[in-house]
DNA sequence: ACCTGAACACCGTTCAAGT
DNA sequence: ACCTGAACACCGTTCAAGT
């Protein structure tokens, strides 16, 4: 039977989390679902479209938090929980933060992530900004872990931070963003 | 006379300034050089090495800040200089968030961040992390500031955020990070 | 030392024509 | 409605051969 979009979008997903971005090319989609090239802008009007598609889908399947959380502690419990999802997929971080610069209300999960701000007490005015932050946050750990791993793979003589380091550091930033200050809790300049 | 590595990388500055990294291709830089595109890969090894360049080029001009600052205040300068460098230049928190990446010491103006924070009474462990945070925050800003330039260029009737607002969504991100942290100073959850 | 010419193995997108 | 076939205008990179 006939190819659908869920179809494609699948099996753009599965091309990502296997081979990467450079391998999830339109040519090689349409190889890998054995049709023509053409074929696939039947059902996408173009491989923008296909990749924000892909973003909602890869984090489609985080669980939103339980809701007798405080704010504070829901938005630590979402905020890694959505950089668990990405962080084993191959560039993830780019195509997440195609799709939320295109439209911040794209991607579901990071809709959420907005309202629990809001919920912690930051004035609306500044909640698009704090949400903002906590997204290149989560993003730019993710795409820095990756980054790490990439390079540990093509030089194996290469040592970087592995991925408890990394998630430790991700910590700290989640910590300096919801609760404390550079320099506040500690010693001061 | 020959070309030289440093034509290259300024025309590719040039290029980048001008048409966005869609149009940097080293085919076009080669035209734009008037030479074949094999000519390039005598002078650099890849075009991750020029994008790599090209990066650092984009920050040569950031200056320091006053010695006599704090750190904080140093800090806050510094971050809104790198900011203000890459903001005109389409698509140029890809590019230095690739270097970035790829090596966190590539980009000097960057490592110079890392020297403040550790300044403002960071403890050691944590440097990189805070560092990897007001990063990601620059560039993070600097991206979605230039995808709502770029939208409403495509698309007249769009109404998005100004220079001005982005810039203030910045600031607050930055306040976030280095002296208040989300709800704290606010109501409280 | 520095560059040309030519090739290799790719891209995203469009669209008449077929079924 | 959905897809093929074929084209258009591109990519990054390599490398023998020329000067």
């Amino acid at each position: 039977m006939a190819l659908t979009r869920a179809q494609v979008v699948s099996t753009a997903v599965d091309l990502l989390r296997r081979y990467g971005l450079a391998d999830l090319s339109m040519r090689r989609l349409a190889r890998e679902l054995d049709v023509q090239p053409g074929a696939l802008y039947w059902h996408v009007a173009s491989k923008q479209e296909l990749l924000v598609e892909v973003a909602g889908a890869l984090l489609a399947e985080v669980p939103e938090p339980r809701d007798d959380l405080r704010a504070h502690e829901a938005l630590a419990v979402l905020s890694t929980a959505v950089r668990a999802a990405l962080a084993p997929v191959p560039d993830a971080a780019d195509v997440v933060g195609m799709a939320y610069a295109a439209e911040r209300a794209a991607v579901p999960a990071l809709r959420e992530l907005r309202g629990l701000v809001g919920r912690a007490g930051v004035p609306a005015e500044a909640c698009e900004a704090v949400t903002d932050l906590l997204v290149h946050h989560i993003l730019g750990s993710v795409a820095l872990e990756q980054n790490e791993r990439q390079a540990g793979a093509v030089d194996p003589s290469y040592v970087g931070r592995d991925a408890a380091e990394v998630a430790a550091s991700f910590a700290v930033g989640l910590d300096v963003i919801l609760c404390g200050s550079v320099g506040t809790k500690v010693s001061g300049s």
